[in-house]
DNA sequence: TTGAAAGCGCTAACAT
DNA sequence: ATGTTAGCGCTTTCAA
């Protein structure tokens, strides 16, 4: 008889008068005598059935989720992860699930031993920082898992990176161009991924241009606008003769932009600003910031793919592990280059391919 | 014997050399002889098992996972929720599945029905409108929902909201106690919620504070950077009079910012500019916006509160539909105020409530 | 204290 | 073409 709970293929069979496997079948689109067929239907769209998934997942062994793991949701460059991603999997038939570390690296680690538990299929994690404790458990892990970071050769699990020390001399490189030679870096802290490669594309970028490396031109604090602001204000009174500043990140870029004008210097004239990120943030802040797009959008929907290619029958597991980089891109704006981004354009010109 | 996959409960068993059932106890700290609770917790830790979450959740009916569905993930606004809502569930024990309904009301619509489908036990919607299909829908769902946004009465299901007239009226209010007398107003869309609602509010305050409405004062365009640039242009062509431009959001700010600032415009001088929501834009723009904060996190966070209480064991459905109201606040700062929101202050203290 | 067995809702052999 | 049944991994009566 039909209890109280949300109708199965058992009050469906009743319904029907047929057997439960009936119902699955017919449900299922396998073959049925069109009467047959037809009570199932119908008895199924009075009752308003629908199918429970966990049920389905125990039985075939998936849930069509994905897992996407990041330090801090708020972040525009993780946003920008979450939204490829999500389209992705949703055009795939998957639903994801959002997992915010708090750049916890315990967290981190939790998320990777978590896909034991067949709560999601696959796991897209971004990594504040990668650990011999992280290339551990990620060698063991219970399930597939794409890295979105820099990951050491070896690691048996796929992993696509930006190029952030292209990215970087991208940057610096196009202020010496508009000739520029004192140029501060307000950096992250060095020792998480973006932070080191960053610092180490500015330098790569000096030497290229044969302009010396100045280390009372180089400041790291937290990525945030605050810390930006606090720390080109810091850089001003060292140096004051500076004219350009080159910022691990958009935050760190709007803070010095606030600083500069605080200090009564007009961008570009007096000092160029760039930022890294091409986040939204670039186009709000006044000028408009000139930036390096490091393909956050692109490397989420990589990783999704990438995914989702594991997940694919047939494709199992031994293929290799793989890695990806996207190129990072340039895009000038206002901030650097006096002409540039008339207001209302949303979309750049200038931008220019790495 | 022990086959392939992962541990169960079985190579458990088998290896402990005792029945499911006593490992299933131990495993969950019911009961069992110090010997046997030693054998199972060595054989479980020795296999490296892991519960099987989906098992779990076709048993007792649960899956320890919330739904949010939002229009569009990229919104700074709905960022915030998100981080809120993971934040509450992950310190509920619930993972938090993230959908996004890309603004359409056929996929709202589908979220909630696809709460029938157990893939989680309760649902957090952000509808971009409420239809007529959405009462509905949410009067049949399968499930406990909580809406973010004005729902109509008599709608079964709790709901949060901003209270956006107010927030129009404080900062219309600000404007006009600055000494601002012709206001324009940027607004989004008229069919959407927050579109209407922002309108009211400006009309409400404008006819408060005695100033007559003004309709060449006023445009609707979409939500967006170069809509609020475009719509502030046109604005300053046919009213170049206009002393303050009101923005229904703060990416329609930072257009017309950029548009004043193109046209020569001093902000906030020449012409004031106050925005809604009061995101990561706000403090990005120069000056620094003027921005009245929604409680965009706070309805997020309420929202999961009331969605967990539902799901709380004992208050069952049986309490009566519930509606709360976050205050708005308005934020001041530079755009405004000549003084406000000097550089390398995250948090500005002119910030005042309702 | 412990084991046997039922059952959550579904799919897929296998038998008819 | 359709029904019976086993089984996915777990929890929980019910007996012993």
């Amino acid at each position: 008889m039909s209890s109280g709970g949300p109708p199965t293929i058992v009050s469906i069979a009743e319904r029907a008068g047929v057997s439960i496997a009936s119902v699955s079948r017919v449900l299922n689109g396998l073959g049925a005598r069109p009467e047959t067929e037809d009570r199932v239907r119908r008895a199924a769209s009075e009752l308003g059935y629908v199918p429970n998934a966990v049920a389905r997942s125990l039985k075939d062994g998936h849930t069509r989720q994905l897992t996407f793991a990041v330090p801090d949701i708020g972040n525009p460059v993780y946003v920008a992860m979450v939204r490829e991603i999500q389209a992705v999997a949703k055009a795939a038939g998957y639903r994801l699930l959002l997992h915010s570390t708090d750049a916890d690296v315990a967290d981190e680690l939790g998320v990777v031993r978590s896909l034991a538990d067949r709560t999601s299929d696959g796991l897209v994690l971004v990594p504040i920082r990668i650990t011999p404790a992280h290339v551990e458990a990620l060698t063991a892990a219970p399930g597939p898992v794409v890295v979105i970071g820099s990951l050491p050769d070896g690691v048996p699990v796929d992993g696509v990176q930006a190029d952030s020390v292209t990215g970087a001399e991208l940057a610096v490189r196009h202020l010496v161009e508009s000739g520029r030679r004192r140029i501060a870096l307000v950096n992250g802290p060095v020792d998480t991924v973006p932070g080191g490669n960053r610092g180490r594309g500015y330098r790569a970028a000096l030497a290229a241009c044969g302009i010396p490396y100045d280390p009372e031109l180089v400041t790291a604090t937290d990525f945030g606008v605050g810390a930006g602001a606090r720390a080109t204000a810091r850089l001003l009174a060292a140096r004051p003769d500076l004219d350009a500043v080159f910022c691990a990140n958009d935050q760190l870029a709007i803070g010095a932009v606030q600083a500069l004008h605080a200090a009564g210097r007009r961008i570009p004239r007096d000092t160029a600003v760039a930022g890294m990120d091409d986040s939204d943030l670039a186009v709000a802040a006044w000028p408009p910031l000139t930036s390096v797009d490091l393909g956050a959008g692109e490397r989420g929907r990589r990783a999704a793919r990438m995914l989702l290619e594991r997940l694919a029958p047939g494709s199992g597991e031994p293929l290799p592990a793989r890695r990806t980089t996207a190129a990072p891109r340039l895009v000038v704006r206002g901030s650097t280059s006096p002409g540039a981004a008339p207001a209302g354009s949303d979309e750049q010109e200038g931008a220019k391919s790495a």
